[in-house]
DNA sequence: AACAAAAGTCAACACTTGTTCACAATTCGG
DNA sequence: CCGAATTGTGAACAAGTGTTGACTTTTGTT
């Protein structure tokens, strides 16, 4: 028979009261729904994998009984998707950016992936988990992170076609450019966080790659037009 | 107390003898460590990742005691790098068709292409490896990763370099290119294991669209040189 | 054929895991 | 202010986990 170990040691409260044994009081309304949250993003920093992940070490690094976890999120999948939802409302702040700025150009790439640089900064945890989730692990959050990525594709085709060096172009091949430069973005944002995610110099260093490569695609997109019609 | 259910059942044998424990032959020289990584290939492909994979699933799987495990590797760690260098030995024979194809343009991209999501479909369980741990779970096998694609993306940008069209870029620039082309292939195979490896259509699609992405790279690379005299 | 190395077995230890159930405390809307 | 919804508790179950040490069998080499 084995003692459970998950509750939590109160060294304070040593009174003589025969039960003493609640939290002087629980969490606001949302509160601790959100407490698990962050508490997975920053388990999961630490070389670990959603599925890897324990609902009791969770459960146990915020503050209440396993059993508890049940009350915000019936089963474990919906907390993954609830995972994928918070950690996609920072990267969409990235795109805005995109569309805040409108002229097209060198600024454009260079600010794009400054602010890029900056998010994937803010916002490790989040980024961290999007990168390692994308293509391990559970396939519930797998979908959700390709289904959000794809939205993400979509806008950000939109805004392409409204720049003069893209008109006429087809809205599979503004898709094609999309997909592209997003890629270059994520691929971009998984190196920072994989390896620079506190190192600026090598963070800038990968910014600057990004960049060229971004600009070199940009290139591209101005020769295309003349191939398009030789084809 | 629980039970091991570790042991393996055996339908056959049900002789008399008292002691007919052993199995008839054991694997020969180097065997049971090729049927560990194969196995382990196998249920990595099953929705989980590296590190929730657990030894005696493993070992299960391959029909040996969970203690046999440590015969050949010493430690799980040392199992991740192995891992590793099995499913990069199939990503190798795709960059050695490049060089087996020196001559540049339309038709070298195409065939790139090509060949990289045939090796993908042909090694779909060794690719989903390198995808799902690319940035995801254990960091010793995260590192060995990156350290086979920058070994990849060295060789690339010395065979770009050989190229008449990348002729007097500073090898800074060439790693910048090889690095984006890698990225893309990456990319899409990635894609194809995801959500296409056993639906042609979809792969041709997923190929289509990574063709399209590195010729207007290609395009970008040729106006490059006019771009870099004007910075 | 003899013998050391390699490969596999077995039992056990000390944990951790998800999930159930009935129960108690807290908070909020009426 | 009071009753209902929400949130948290604690014990228990039936597994699964990695790793140890001492042992036996098979294999390859001299």
């Amino acid at each position: 028979m084995i003692r459970d170990k998950d509750t939590v040691v109160h060294t304070m409260s040593m009174k003589t009261s025969s039960k003493p044994k609640r939290r002087s009081s629980r969490r606001k309304r949302g509160a601790t729904r959100e407490a698990l949250i962050d508490a997975a993003f920053e388990l999961l920093a630490d070389n670990k994998s959603f599925d890897g992940l324990s609902l009791r070490e969770l459960t146990r690094s915020v503050g209440i009984v396993p059993t508890a976890f049940y009350r915000h999120f019936p089963r474990m999948e919906d907390f993954g998707l609830a995972l994928v939802a918070e950690a996609f409302a920072a990267f969409r702040q990235v795109i805005a950016q995109l569309q805040a700025e409108p002229e097209p150009g060198t600024q454009m790439i260079r600010n794009l992936t400054r602010s890029m640089i900056k998010s994937v900064q803010t916002h490790q945890l989040q980024f961290r988990f999007i990168a390692s989730e994308r293509y391990g692990g559970d396939a519930g959050v797998r979908t959700a992170i390709r289904q959000e990525l794809r939205l993400i594709e979509t806008e950000v085709a939109l805004e392409l076609g409204r720049m003069p060096v893209a008109a006429g172009w087809s809205s599979d091949d503004l898709r094609v450019l999309a997909c592209l430069f997003i890629n270059t973005l994520v691929a971009m944002g998984e190196e920072v966080i994989d390896q620079a995610a506190d190192d600026p110099k090598r963070a800038k260093a990968l910014m600057d790659m990004a960049e060229k490569q971004m600009r070199l695609i940009a290139l591209g997109v101005k020769a295309w037009d003349s191939k398009q019609q030789a084809t």
